[in-house]
DNA sequence: TTAACTGCAAATCTTTTGCACAATC
DNA sequence: GATTGTGCAAAAGATTTGCAGTTAA
């Protein structure tokens, strides 16, 4: 794989964030330095950086994909309120023993997800 | 809520299959039935039946989404050659645990994926 | 009768893709 | 110079929505 500036730029910026942006935030951020960038190729170089294992996709039902520089959390939570994805302090080793205990399966991948309210949100609530 | 044919059929039509049908699945297969049977109506359906607790919506990155009539199953695994969403012999209570010892959030429901190959299609790259 | 439900088609949203041009090696 | 990567715009795929007509209560 050849050098790309954009990819470079790409994945700095997911590294550099801990809120788990949209390709599109991360597109309208990287313009005011790359002001010609295009949402395509942030699709795409996220999707190659997705591929060579430097950057983790998190998926939400109905929302647009996240991405994390966060490689080896399995588990979020996504807050149905302040719609942020937040990382829960579930120990990786208890789900990694979970999903290995499946028989014959060949497991590539696996996490966890959990819909509510974060922290933040469920105490707001119950003011 | 009033009495709807549609919605009826589709929910029998998810409750008499195991097969985690999508939307569009669903609607092909009713209109054998009853032919003016309209996607939108079985996207609108579907999540009223999501809504009031009598499907579960099993949400799959970059595909459409599939339909449970199996309420009290929180893991599936996504098989990426033969595309079935199979449900994994992991105890409901040990995912159950985990996620309830997450301190503060408020929880309204969570699901373990699993992404690999199932045990068929892992046996038959074994051969 | 009237409010909820449906069919249909158009719209929406996210993501991918084709193509001509630019950058890397 | 050969290829890979980019910008742009159009396309694709899943799902939602507006609207006029239909149906259940």
């Amino acid at each position: 794989m050849r050098y790309s500036h954009q990819r470079e730029l790409i994945l700095k910026e997911v590294l550099s964030r801990n809120d788990h942006p949209t390709a599109e935030q991360i597109c309208t951020s990287l313009r005011e330095v790359c002001p010609r960038l295009s949402l395509g190729t942030v699709y795409r170089d996220l999707n190659t950086l997705v591929e060579i294992g430097k950057v983790r996709r998190v998926s939400i039902p109905g929302e647009a994909d996240r991405f994390d520089g966060e490689l080896n959390v399995h588990q979020h939570m996504f807050c149905r309120k302040c719609r942020r994805v937040i990382t829960l302090p579930i120990p990786e080793e208890s789900i990694r023993e979970l999903v290995a205990a499946c028989p014959d399966i060949r497991v590539d991948n696996y996490f966890l997800s959990v819909f509510g309210l974060c922290s933040d949100c469920a105490r707001q609530e119950n003011l």
